[in-house]
RNA sequence: GGGCAGUUAGCUCAGCGGUAGAGCAUUGUCCUCACACGACAAGGGUCAUAGGUUCAAAUCCUAUACUGCCCACCA
């Protein structure tokens, strides 16, 4: 007998273990049918798993169990990603807290020391996933720098330098100071800061009035290598083709016309800065001017700067505007806002720098994306993250590949003086010295989906496995890797890595700010399985997954969760007391239900739970768990526990017979296939479940997994049998309310006698349903009027008499019943709207027609009966 | 500056052309023989605003106002 209440651990620790020993998740290709696979969006080896991969991989895993139930073989595949600047930094931290750094280390000790961390990292969340009751192919896991993909990556490099898409040049990049490295342009966030405007006077050279330029940056102007003005511009016209100085180094530069300048903004002149500045390295460009670097790659001021060199930005910019101000030089400061370019990994600001890097031409490889787009061939849901993913592609600027870091893969090529750069994997000799740089992290994570299968080997893992089924991440790195895989798959292998993208939303705290651990509203995954279950955690996460939408996350959700888990383990416990020990042979099996012979309940409750699990399977399908989640939830709870188990009760506590054994069949195979059906968001508890049922329910199959979904059957769905079963509940739901009001207590059996349409089908075929679920004494028709003493209760098609001497106060039963009135009024002339409304239009099918009618009769007879029975009273 | 979402009960969100829904929270009654992680009942919304289309609009269209996100070279 199972335990009153459940309890996840023990349950979950030993399915993990069975599953475990049965390899149940493992793929291997198959003859025949398509396969479906996911590979996960690696993890960085940065620390543990927070909420936000705990939703990703709920997500997947209940994907990749849905398409098992389906009959699908299935595969999902494992790993993680070194995860370059991230993993770094992390690292970075944890020396200086040791009072050392990677200089002092060295490359190989350094790296010696970020595997070994990599090792316990990844131990630890692919346990974390693994708890989580991810169906991952364990057998599989990959790493984004272990040996099959440095492989990859090494050919994929070549690939590219051999087709021409790779180059190494001098650009202006996007350099993080602090981490040191350049980064591509994704890499780089927007933030609104609060700055000033500098209005600076640049002296005439040999005298004169000169002009004054506007800067956000002062400290760039030791780089200018002119000054633009508008050549439309009447103020500065006589300037132009003159030189002016720059302040306190007095370094001469032209005056030049560009038509780029805005005469509206600022003093309509404009500092021109090629080194610093994107806008300033094209003018310079154009002008022939020279890119001379103000700031280094450490944050401080060059040569350049004269005084001021070896300063850091921030100290060489407060002493600057200071001695601008003290000088002269400072005409005007005034607010401005202006967005400053972070990096993405330690939000520092970014320096726009010179710098020698390597690139990876993009305008080529993003035209197979464009057309599979365009052809249907890959999909992203929901749908609206298409034209954000087009019009990416279609401005897409080069990408550079190279990061100045030390963990990563490092750049295959080789240079020896006098001789051509060499691309290979291993040295090429004496002499041969590779360059430093290693590659951005998401180059491998680009190749992810081929990587994992042996790309480029021609593996039969790939040849069975890709192009993969389903992709699913989050929209912050739709541009970062998922595009940049549909480039390189479509670029190697001519088909797109996987046909659908499956965009979700970030977890947020319970009022919506984005989780932190400087705000400290993080929420950690396990302890939530701790406290409540993981079935809970995922039932939770998955309810709220709406397709791309944020999830704003209360733990009450889960504590709410929590308690459907344990709904559903004792309505099977309240199953499992109402059956024999040992089951009939073959089990209960709906195929022994008698034809054309079951009560009103049974055909209802079957009814409801095949549309039910119609929409739940539909809803899975449409990468929708949310729509399942809340399908079974309200099935489940609502219809079978609420009505159905209370209905049949009285059947299973009765004599033997046929009805009794039609009850157990119904409950046993309408909890086994519910169950069923939630396995893909609950995997644990629906698993326990199923070792307890299986046997009484005529199945052997070993796992959930194993058996698949139970079949639909579409001649169960039956509209007549679900309205009367409405009435039937419309009536229960009416006395319950009517006793609730007038403070009948529970226990307390009351007569009841009734009238109306649906009457006579209540006290005859229906009777028992309403003496036990509305705890009747009696119940009678009417015999020539309504008793005395009586309290009333209108229900649909029926209108009740319940004798209450002495505890009915009329004049509380009037008002009472005046309420109902007022409600029932309101419905009538909604109705009559409507109606009227269909009856004057033209082209309205009949059949709307005749059931706005038959609405409008059934709001009008429940309001004639209580206008009666109000008048009776008075 | 461009684009995309959102604005529905106290909170978090479904619904997206035909009488306003769920979970949680609130109130009342009940430890009723599966479940107090429960049962039954109750209260609570002019569906952001203004126009329009339609027999009918929370639902479609057009503006407006906020909110959030993405993209973008205004110093």
């Amino acid at each position: 007998m199972l335990e009153k209440a459940y309890d996840p651990k023990p349950v979950e620790a030993a399915r993990l273990a069975s599953w475990d020993a049965a390899k149940l998740s493992h793929s291997e290709p198959r003859a025949g049918g398509r396969p479906y696979a996911i590979v996960i969006p690696p993890p960085n080896v940065t620390g543990a798993l927070h909420i936000g991969h705990a939703l990703n991989n709920a997500l997947q895993d209940a994907l990749i169990r849905h398409q098992r139930m389906m009959g699908r073989e299935s595969c999902w595949v494992p790993g993680t990603d070194h995860g370059g600047i991230a993993t770094q930094n992390v690292m970075e931290k944890l020396l200086k807290a040791e009072k050392t750094d990677r200089r002092a280390l060295g490359r190989d000790a350094f790296l010696e020391r970020m595997r070994s961390w990599t090792r316990d990292c990844k131990k630890t969340i692919l346990g974390q996933l693994h708890r989580l009751g991810c169906a991952l192919d364990w057998e599989r896991e990959a790493f984004t720098m272990d040996e099959p993909r440095a492989k990859a990556v090494y050919h994929a490099f070549k690939t590219l330098w051999e087709r021409g898409l790779i180059y190494r040049g001098e650009r202006l990049v996007n350099w993080c100071v602090r981490c040191g490295t350049a980064l591509s342009d994704i890499e780089v966030e927007r933030e609104e800061r609060k700055g000033a405007l500098y209005h600076i006077h640049y002296p005439m050279e040999g005298g004169g009035e000169g002009l004054v330029v506007a800067t956000t940056r002062p400290i760039t102007m030791f780089g200018d290598a002119a000054v633009a003005v508008n050549p439309k511009d009447p103020r500065w016209k006589h300037m132009v083709g003159r030189n002016v100085l720059i302040p306190f180094i007095d370094r001469s530069i032209p005056v030049i016309a560009d038509a780029y300048v805005d005469f509206e903004f600022g003093t309509g002149a404009l500092k021109v800065t090629p080194a610093h500045d994107q806008n300033d390295w094209e003018i310079g460009e154009r002008h022939k001017l020279p890119a001379i670097k103000a700031v280094g790659p450490e944050g401080k001021l060059t040569e350049a700067a004269g005084p001021y060199a070896g300063l850091s930005r921030e100290k060489a910019h407060d002493q600057v505007v200071a001695d601008l101000e003290a000088r002269g030089f400072l005409r005007k400061k005034e607010d401005h806002k202006s967005a400053v370019q972070t990096c993405y990994r330690c939000l520092s600001v970014i320096e726009p720098l010179l710098s020698l890097q390597w690139f990876v031409k993009q305008t080529e490889l993003a035209k197979a994306p464009l057309k599979s787009l365009d052809a249907g061939e890959f999909k992203i849901y929901p749908r609206n993250w298409e034209k954000p993913y087009r019009d990416w592609l279609v401005n897409i600027k080069d990408w550079c590949v190279s990061r100045q870091i030390w963990w990563g893969h490092r750049i295959p090529v080789w240079y020896k003086d006098g001789e051509k750069p060499l691309v290979s994997q291993a040295s090429p000799g004496a002499g041969w010295t590779q360059d430093p740089d290693v590659l951005d992290t998401w180059f491998s994570s680009a190749l992810w989906p081929l990587a994992v299968f042996g790309w480029p080997e021609k593996t039969a893992d790939l040849a069975y496995y890709y192009p993969t089924s389903t992709l699913v991440t989050g929209y912050e790195i739709l541009y970062l890797w998922v595009a940049r895989m549909q480039m390189m798959g479509l670029a190697f292998e001519g088909k797109v890595p996987f046909a659908d993208a499956v965009i979700h939303g970030i977890v947020r705290d319970k009022s919506g700010k984005k989780m932190s651990k400087s705000l400290g509203n993080v929420i950690d995954p396990l302890l939530m399985m701790d406290k409540h279950g993981t079935d809970a955690l995922r039932f939770a996460l998955l309810a709220q997954a709406h397709p791309g939408k944020d999830i704003a996350f209360d733990e009450q959700s889960v504590v709410g969760a929590r308690n459907f888990v344990n709904k559903l383990w004792n309505s099977t416990r309240f199953v499992l007391m109402n059956l024999p020990e040992a089951p009939p042979a073959g089990g209960y099996t709906l195929e022994k239900l008698p034809h054309g012979r079951l009560e009103t309940a049974d055909a209802w409750i079957l009814s409801r739970y095949q549309a039910t699990l119609a929409k739940a399977r539909a809803a899975l399908d449409a990468y929708d768990p949310a729509a399942a989640a809340e399908a079974l939830y309200a099935f489940l709870w609502d219809e079978f526990c609420a009505w159905y188990i209370e209905l049949a009760k009285g059947r299973l506590l009765g004599a033997d017979g046929e009805g009794k054994e039609n009850a157990r069949t119904i409950l046993v195979q309408v909890l086994t296939g519910s169950l069923k059906a939630l396995h893909p968001v609950m995997p644990f508890v629906t698993e326990e479940i199923y070792a307890a049922l299986k046997p009484h329910a005529g199945e052997a199959a070993e796992f959930v997994l194993k058996g698949g979904y139970h079949r639909l059957d579409r001649d169960r769905s039956d509209a007549e049998v679900e309205k009367q079963m409405s009435r039937v509940m419309s009536a229960v739901a009416a006395i319950r309310s009517l006793r609730s009001q007038l403070n009948v207590p529970p226990g307390l059996k009351i007569k009841a006698v009734a009238e109306g349409p649906f009457a006579r089908d209540l006290i005859g075929k229906h009777r028992a349903y309403a003496m036990s679920l509305a705890q009747l004494e009696s119940i009678e028709p009417v015999n020539g009027g309504r008793p005395a003493q009586s309290a009333t209760a209108v229900a649909e098609g029926v209108t009740f008499f319940i004798p209450l001497a002495g505890v009915i106060d009329f004049e509380k039963e009037r008002e009472r019943l005046s309420k109902d009135l007022a409600k029932a009024e309101s419905d009538v002339a909604k109705c009559a709207v409507k109606l009227g409304n269909l009856s004057a239009a033209a082209g309205v099918p009949a059949e709307k027609v005749a059931q706005a009618q038959e609405q409008h009769g059934a709001a009008l007879a429940r309001r004639d009966r209580l206008k009666e029975t109000i008048a009776v009273l008075s």
